[in-house]
DNA sequence: GTAATTGCAAAAATTTTGCCTCATA
DNA sequence: TATGAGGCAAAATTTTTGCAATTAC
């Protein structure tokens, strides 16, 4: 990232964060591109996809790497942890229970930490009906 | 997944395997490509990532999704965490100093708790050195 | 012998980038 | 008006898949 540069706030650029703003459900690149395009139906995903890059490098939000074949997106709020579905891939706000002690990971690795990422797994509520269903 | 599939040790197979064990760098599947083909030229991409999936599932191996673009992989062995570096992208192991409490998760959310992954970031002794070169 | 597995190649899915034009500060 | 940003399309990257031939059990 360049510190000396200066960024614009579009409409595009606008547009991206209300959409993330709003959303809950941690959407991806495409899905936010989706949403946008109701309001600006001109934008390219090009352009999604580098306003969503500007926007976690000066920390507005946030990237999720969920089931690791692509990015999910939050707008940046309080910390929290997520829960994610190993059936259907959903993902959850959890508030922080315990926080991992930083300290300690420092010593021992020797990295300079920044931070932990928390991501529980399990089966969601709406998918532990469905395989009752078929059960 | 089929759970009345029977799977077969192929020499394929059995050195994806070998190759994972020997492994202490958590290999993205193209690196995994790479080492195999030492010792078997003519296998091809695909049927690494068959395996891979595969392997996963009867859970020889694990899966980690670090930056969010490709899966890395690992042998399965004690539980452990991971720290990667925001610079490099390169993933050490962890002893595990306070494993997160999942009963708690679990009434709060309502899954069905299966785990939690946590992955410390920050950066690491070798790009601690580069940046200071820089500075 | 049968069905799982492979190699190959094509396709799919996701993300990045070049280039020229537009618009924000 | 200078330069960051957008639109479009092509390319790059990673992963998945169809199919005929092969191989493990």
């Amino acid at each position: 990232m360049d510190l000396n540069q200066t960024y614009r706030m579009t409409k595009q650029r606008k547009i991206i964060v209300d959409v993330l703003k709003k959303s809950n459900d941690h959407p991806t690149a495409d899905l936010i591109y989706q949403k946008v395009r109701r309001k600006l139906p001109r934008i390219s995903l090009g352009t999604v996809y580098r306003n969503l890059e500007i926007l976690e490098q000066i920390g507005m939000i946030r990237k999720i790497n969920s089931d690791g074949t692509r990015m999910r997106f939050e707008f940046s709020s309080e910390e929290h942890n997520h829960i994610r579905c190993t059936e259907c891939g959903s993902i959850e706000d959890l508030k922080i229970d315990c926080a991992p002690p930083l300290g300690n990971i420092s010593e021992e690795s020797g990295y300079e930490v920044i931070g932990c990422d928390q991501e529980y797994y399990g089966i969601c509520p709406s998918c532990q009906k469905k395989s009752q269903k078929i059960a």
